[in-house]
DNA sequence: TCGTGGATTTACCAAATGGTAAAAATTTTG
DNA sequence: CAAAATTTTTACCATTTGGTAAATCCACGA
């Protein structure tokens, strides 16, 4: 059906605007050009179209932490790695929100889903990075921490972009910036000196 | 009054919850142990409430900003920092999901504040991060996304704390290794080596 | 042309929500 | 103690919201 991706497109605008409670199926409706009752003739409740939206998103939203090649050169992997999140909060700012909005009030719906596909994949990134320490290939870092930093730094042009556009001016040109300033941290933060 | 600090707490646990549209005044009622209509004597409406929070809130959340001298050590000066605001994330969850709420929906209520009291107060310390970088006192980075960095990478132990959880399996001590970790990586970023 | 199945709309509904009016209770003050 | 001021409760109300029932529209094959 065509009209389910256009529903879940206007649920996505106005589910990571408003949040969960705040969205309201009329605004859904009026996004989409449809009329309610013919969005729940597509969709059985709000819940699961948000819920629909989310479990598309965790795919999409793990991807670049899959790319990660253990087999690569370990700077470079994390290095990437950061970029390739960096473009994602520029290109899908829209998901970036509704997954901040879905963590922030507790993961109350994709809890379960934080269990099951994020946590095996972190662990296992993890242990690649910690293999990489343990190499000398890299700092000793911890790598969760690491990680975190990364999502942090990354999402934030997303997630707070209302304040980084008051903040820089709203002018263009904050991603490069962004990414030149970000490779130099993470890049100086894998060095092994000292 | 009594009543009415409160009232902006059980506010504060239940906006920071559910967000602005989220939140309803019979659940904030039902946290302060008051009737509604008490509540509306004390408050005009729920955007006051939730517009009293967000002013007062400003203030604390500028503070370790505000802290940060033009004539102490560099490096101590970022590094402490970087401590106050991993402090705040710790200490007031509650707040800095508030804050980050509201900048999530694009800074509806906010917005004004953050020209009138955080604009001034960013460029001005961004200047003197400037200053100490054509000083060569530290590396010569981006004020303005550096400082992005330190909110971020702090900031998100309180509002990404239910994935934190999940990816940390939830025991505590996760302060004082996070602690060290950003000190690490944003002392590596001040070093002046290339 | 008729009917059949999917798609859409119209007309609702019960519950929740922000808010109000006014009475009642309580505290303060003369 | 009595009156005045403040605080709290009771009883509502209009609107919004998620959701439903049933009628209607619209292709499309027999």
């Amino acid at each position: 059906m065509r009209n389910r991706r256009v529903i879940l497109d206007a649920a996505l605008n106005v589910f990571s605007q408003y949040g969960y409670r705040g969205a309201t199926l009329d605004q859904i409706a009026a996004e989409a050009g449809l009329s309610k009752p013919n969005i729940l003739y597509y969709f059985q409740g709000k819940e699961q179209i948000h819920l629909t939206l989310l479990s598309q998103l965790m795919e999409t939203w793990l991807d670049p932490l899959v790319e990660l090649d253990a087999d690569g050169d370990p700077k470079t992997e994390i290095l990437d790695y950061v970029q390739r999140k960096l473009d994602m909060a520029r290109d899908l700012p829209r998901e970036s929100r509704l997954f901040a909005g879905e963590i922030l009030q507790g993961a109350p719906r994709i809890g379960p889903n934080l269990h099951s596909e994020l946590k095996p994949l972190f662990d296992q990134k993890c242990a690649v990075i910690a293999g990489w320490a343990k190499a000398g290939k890299i700092a000793d870092i911890s790598p969760q921490h690491l990680i975190f930093s990364i999502w942090a730094t990354t999402q934030h042009y997303a997630d707070f972009e209302a304040q980084v556009n008051v903040l820089l001016g709203d002018g263009l040109g904050s991603h490069d910036t962004a990414s030149q300033h970000l490779r130099e941290m993470f890049g100086r933060m894998l060095c092994i000196n000292t």
